[in-house]
DNA sequence: CGCATTTGACCCGCGC
DNA sequence: GCGCGGGTCAAATGCG
């Protein structure tokens, strides 16, 4: 970090220099002041001036001088502490808005489960494709049915980038408009799992590997799996939510258990992914992620976010970085994003799990057991 | 022989 | 109604 001098005319050897505060580290800044403070106090510190009598005109000017800046810096310390302590109850505030919201959903959600039972006794249960596809346990029956996708995209030479779970391959099609075949797989990992995903190369950049998940797993899921599972699953109740207040469900429940947006990047609607009817949200990894406040002001913008979840959000651009910096700041996302990284391009994957002779450019047979990863290739960066 | 993949056929929704 | 395109099925094939 970069280290400011606040009191260059002084000797280094007494004076240490502050370095500038992290305002969401650890260490409390209050208590680095305080310290300050103490050591100031004793009688074993040398403060750096010298009280000799000789030019004694002279060393009163520079006491002077230097006792104005010592009153500027603990101005300017105490705004900082501050600044420090408004952005804490900011961040404070947006947790605890975003507890209250979760508790409010769950509550109406078993409320309305509670009512639909009541109402239909008999009604047998949802039907096996709802209660699979928990995306779609929201939505209001006489409404057109809605099932999000997650899109993934990520640089790859491999046919699939390891995600965890276990597919097996059920088809493969030429799509209209992009030469390579799109191939469609199942997760395995569990009977009647609903989960599919779709794998195509990007045409634009046959690099790219565009991997599109639907649905949800009905079974636990390892901690590779499991991080990318969450991230689809909050961004799909995230798009699920966007645009038809009806249709919070129990997708959006799943989306705020979930350190939201921890791993986010490009959240347009993407129709055009792989010629989706579905509103599809779009995860890049193939992108430099320095901005994720541009992240947070397209979602206000695009009005993707579900009106609860919006409230959340800064009004202001500047304090739309204040909650960035907080978020990349955070250990936990730092954490959550490696595990995600992990989970894509963990560990190298075997020569024999390339793409396979005739079943087109990239696309090989489906992997299975221990997640195979392609070699690492999608970047993240933080300023 | 069992299992996974391949691939052509089929189904369905949508636009014209 | 028809054609098109996306998605799925299932028989054929390949492989260990």
């Amino acid at each position: 970090m970069e280290t400011k001098t606040l009191f260059p005319f002084h000797d280094a050897a007494v004076v240490e220099p502050i370095k500038e505060l992290d305002l969401f580290s650890s260490a409390r800044p209050e208590l680095l002041l305080h310290r300050r403070r103490r050591r100031s106090c004793s009688p074993d510190v040398d403060i750096g001036l010298n009280l000799a009598t000789s030019g004694s005109s002279r060393v009163t000017e520079e006491e002077k001088s230097s006792k104005s800046r010592v009153i500027e810096v603990k101005v300017e310390l105490s705004r900082v502490l501050d600044e420090n302590r408004r952005l804490r109850s900011m961040l404070d505030q947006l947790a605890g808005r975003c507890e209250a919201l979760h508790g409010r959903l769950v509550h109406l959600l078993r409320e309305r489960d509670r009512r639909r039972a009541a109402e239909k006794p008999d009604a047998g249960g949802i039907p096996e494709m709802m209660e699979n596809d928990k995306s779609d346990v929201g939505a209001v029956p006489e409404l057109p049915r809605r099932r999000a996708r997650v899109s993934v995209r990520a640089r790859s030479d491999a046919s699939m980038i390891g995600d965890g779970c276990q597919w097996r391959k059920y088809g493969q099609k030429m799509a209209k408009g992009n030469p390579c075949p799109r191939a469609y797989y199942r997760c395995t990992m569990a009977v009647g799992c609903p989960v599919r995903k779709q794998v195509q190369r990007c045409v634009e950049d046959r690099g790219v590997l565009v991997t599109t998940y639907e649905g949800s797993h009905n079974h636990p899921l390892p901690p590779t799996a499991a991080v990318m599972a969450n991230t689809t699953a909050a961004a799909a109740a995230m798009i699920l939510s966007g645009s038809a207040s009806s249709n919070l469900g129990d997708s959006i429940m799943a989306g705020l258990q979930r350190p939201f947006p921890y791993v986010a990047a490009s959240p347009a609607v993407d129709a055009a992914t792989l010629g989706a009817p579905f509103p599809t949200v779009t995860l890049d990894l193939t992108q430099s992620y320095s901005s994720t406040a541009a992240l947070l002001r397209q979602l206000q913008q695009q009005q993707q976010m579900p009106l609860d979840l919006r409230c959340l959000l800064p009004q202001q651009p500047p304090m739309v970085e204040t909650v960035t910096t907080a978020i990349t700041k955070d250990p936990k996302f730092t954490a959550a994003l490696a595990a995600a990284m992990a989970s894509i391009v963990g560990s190298p994957r075997p020569s024999s799990a390339g793409p396979s002779d005739s079943s087109g450019p990239g696309l090989g047979p489906a992997t299975y057991g221990p997640p195979q990863f392609p070699k690492p290739c999608a970047t993240f960066s933080f300023k």
